[in-house]
DNA sequence: CGTAATCGATTACAGGTGTAAACAAGGAGG
DNA sequence: CCTCCTTGTTTACACCTGTAATCGATTACG
């Protein structure tokens, strides 16, 4: 064991929104990431930079040289981070529990009818 | 408008385990919730007064005199600040869609029967 | 070949957070 | 009445985050 894609290091807001550029598309280069993140951001390509830097010391993201520059490749998978996240949130306020959660959506009317289908619809899976 | 509960100020990680001893029971002083929380996070009282004074300040937290001490009270509701957890969560995510929420925790089977069966019955709710 | 553009690395810096000690004022006990 | 304890307030300090400028090397262009 010694560079697997650690999932230790949290990721912050700022770089999440660099690894949903690279999620979208990889590898890129620093400056294709600033244009396609900076841009909605207001970021300058500095600010990208550096958060490239701060993402591949927590390796949540791999270099792969290409000529003078690097292209950078997400390390850990958007899935996964999803799932860690949304653990995380249910384990501090539900009590690890997803019923609770679902229920508090449904109270506070956060569900809308396209939602209420897809988990009808999941829930059709889950019980065969 | 002046000292309504103001929801902008984010409460943090080490914060909200102070205002789940409150919302557990209230009002406490400062020693009671340093008893109730610092057992559990090893942490000093100067802490919880520190993190106190923090949620005073963010309006999170109302005071009340008693005799040479103050009694802490929540001034927001768990509720209301799950509500809030939970919609930023979904939105940072899950493009603030719940259906994606519950696809991919029922994906990594982070769904419990318990959990399904909870989800079920309040969907035969919603759906008179 | 020399100079400008580019790229990663280094450094910066203010504000937030976790964690706590020091201090000041008022009350409690002897 | 004087000393100690309790309690809130102030100050501390290191680390994390957001945001970026600067630097040194390398490449590309003229």
């Amino acid at each position: 064991m010694s560079d697997d894609p650690q999932q230790g290091e949290r990721i912050t807001e700022a770089e999440l929104a660099v690894m949903e550029a690279l999620w979208a598309q990889a590898p890129l280069g620093a400056t294709d990431v600033a244009d396609a993140v900076g841009k909605a951001r207001g970021w300058s390509l500095a600010t990208v930079k550096t958060l490239l830097s701060r993402l591949v010391a927590k390796q949540a993201v791999a270099t792969e040289p290409d000529g003078k520059r690097f292209l950078y490749t997400p390390r850990i998978d958007r899935s996964d981070y999803l799932g860690t996240e949304s653990r995380r949130l249910v384990d501090r306020l539900f009590g690890g529990r997803a019923g609770p959660l679902f229920a508090h959506l449904a109270e506070t009317e956060a569900l809308s009818a396209q939602d209420i289908a897809d988990i009808e619809a999941l829930l059709k899976e889950l019980k065969p």
